[in-house]
DNA sequence: GATGTAATTAAAAATTATTTCTATTGAGGC
DNA sequence: GCCTCAATAGAAATAATTTTTAATTACATC
């Protein structure tokens, strides 16, 4: 879908900015980037976006369910479209993040939750990975 | 075990805030504290910790492996003892933490973990989820 | 039990990630 | 093209956590 449409869609006025950064999330190498990865991208091109801008527009992404605010680790967050659901494994050794899916777990969760009396709306699994010796 | 032997079984060495850490942490009503909560609880005992040293300590038990410490949820983090490992369901209406294990998910997690390369070593999951309409 | 030494602490300052504030700018209906 | 209100830039504020430094403490050795 192209970004303009993506925005309407959510609810959100098209502006520079958000169409910036909606590119940068949905063009970069790296699925997972801080807000500050996505700033110094900004810094690079022709916008001229303000941090804190950077910080709102994310939140007001993530409010409109366009992207997933991930707090893996120490301190900061960090942000990936929500196209298809699913997980992370994360190598304790080099830091880098694979995704995976696994349709028995996702039925295994929703039991759990029901077990307890609740209806599932969200899930989250990190696996912290080593090479193999 | 004793608190003082757990400290040393730890590689740490016995001091009074560290002792009262741990006595909070394992005594508590909630399984989960943030480092305010424990210092609150500090304040209303007779010993006298800052924050910075509830913190410091906090992490070295992290890196002794006595705690084990959540970032759930924007910005602050949560500790708990490391006793038996499991899961966590969060209501999202009512923030309440649930514990759960499951046998048969660990064994899936630890077949994705092997299909990818890799040695699990340690996992997490967090189910959000909220009360039946 | 006293003593030396390296680890630990308190308190303040620094840092990091993020949010709020306010004046200015810009998007999109008319 | 103008108007109105929402969105933005930049600075300042805030929150959580870490670092710094001088003083204190644990505990091995005498």
């Amino acid at each position: 879908m192209e970004q303009r449409t993506e925005l309407k869609k959510a609810g959100l006025k098209v502006t520079l900015p958000r169409l910036k950064i909606l590119e940068i999330l949905e063009q970069s190498d790296e699925r997972h980037l801080s807000a500050e990865d996505i700033y110094k991208e900004t810094l690079k091109s022709d916008e001229d976006i303000g941090l804190a801008t950077v910080y709102r527009v994310l939140t007001q992404f993530e409010t409109a369910g366009l992207v997933i605010r991930h707090n893996f680790e120490g301190g900061h967050s960090v942000f990936e479209i929500n196209d298809h659901p699913h997980y992370h494994l994360i190598c304790v050794d080099t830091g880098k993040v694979t995704c995976f899916q696994n349709p028995e777990i996702d039925r295994l969760q929703k039991t759990v939750a029901e077990e307890h009396g609740y209806e599932l709306v969200d899930k989250n699994i990190v696996l912290y990975v080593k090479e193999k010796d």
